[in-house]
DNA sequence: CACGCCTCCTGTGCGC
DNA sequence: TGCGCACAGGAGGCGT
């Protein structure tokens, strides 16, 4: 679900509605499925959130006393205030009156309140690649990286490692853009240059969009996105390629759903 | 160490 | 209509 562009377009309406809003009383899922589902949060309660951040597909609002709440919406996590349904998980109480709900029908999703940059409760965070939007993430680092790893191109783009907040939508768009096969296990360095460049486009592009709604992601005020009119790769099969009119084709790797133009997108 | 497979969870849509 | 299966935007754990 949520992908990087999902994201920041929740973490945008999110965070001038926080932005210095106590925390007064928290509330959990008694029965969490996951361990570790709603790590401490708890230990947020009486606390100020100073902004939201985002960092991958995390959210990550630091409260005052040099603590962080840490938020992961999974495939199907969404956050809404004052939201009644049967699949919230969690609620955060402000002092406003108003309570932040944590919807999330699969359980993906996560919470937990952390000191600052201490993140041995969420390995993940710690092990990220650069926000692709910003200049640590850079086109040589990126090639590099590109022609040392074995793994094909796609899942490595999954892993978060070359870089943070691409998932299954994003990494079949800018595969495409970059005429790059999904399978391949060598991209050269004009390639490489390529994909990076297609990564930024195509998130940029759907954060201007505010996020690509199917069925589940939808924003704080509860709109959806509007990027999956947009889309060229994910989703497409059967449709013709825009570039070359081949018809798109869909495989699984990795155990996920992939689609991509077996002309334009050669091994 | 790296990779592929399975699992976590619930809902939906499809084919039979 | 009902059933069973495949699949869904993410990530972690396990065995090879």
């Amino acid at each position: 679900m949520p992908e990087l562009p999902e994201v920041e377009s929740v973490r945008r309406q999110l965070d001038p509605e926080l932005r210095g809003r106590r925390i007064t009383a928290v509330w959990t899922d008694p029965i969490p499925t996951m361990p570790r589902e709603f790590h401490d949060v708890e230990a947020g309660t009486g606390h100020t959130v100073e902004r939201v951040d985002r960092r991958g597909k995390f959210l990550i609002a630091p409260l005052d006393q040099g603590r962080e709440l840490v938020m992961h919406l999974g495939m199907t996590g969404v956050l809404r205030f004052d939201l009644d349904s049967p699949h919230v998980r969690a609620r955060l109480s402000l002092d406003d009156g108003r309570s932040l709900c944590f919807k999330d029908v699969r359980r993906f999703g996560r919470m937990a309140v952390v000191e600052a940059g201490m993140y041995e409760a969420i390995p993940m965070l710690a092990m990220l690649g650069p926000e692709p939007l910003s200049d640590e993430f850079d086109p040589e680092v990126f090639a590099w990286e590109l022609r040392r790893t074995t793994s094909p191109i796609k899942p490595f783009l999954l892993s978060q490692r070359p870089v943070a907040g691409v998932g299954n939508i994003y990494a079949d768009e800018a595969l495409w853009m970059a005429r790059i096969h999904p399978m391949s296990r060598k991209v050269g360095k004009a390639r490489a240059f390529a994909l990076h460049a297609a990564i930024r486009e195509t998130l940029q592009r759907s954060i201007e969009r505010e996020g690509t709604t199917f069925s589940d992601y939808q924003m704080v005020n509860g709109a959806s996105g509007g990027n999956a009119a947009y889309l060229v790769a994910y989703g497409q099969q059967g449709k013709p390629c825009p570039r070359c009119t081949t018809p798109m084709k869909k495989i699984v790797l990795g155990g996920r759903g992939t689609t991509y133009c077996p002309r334009c997108q050669r091994a």
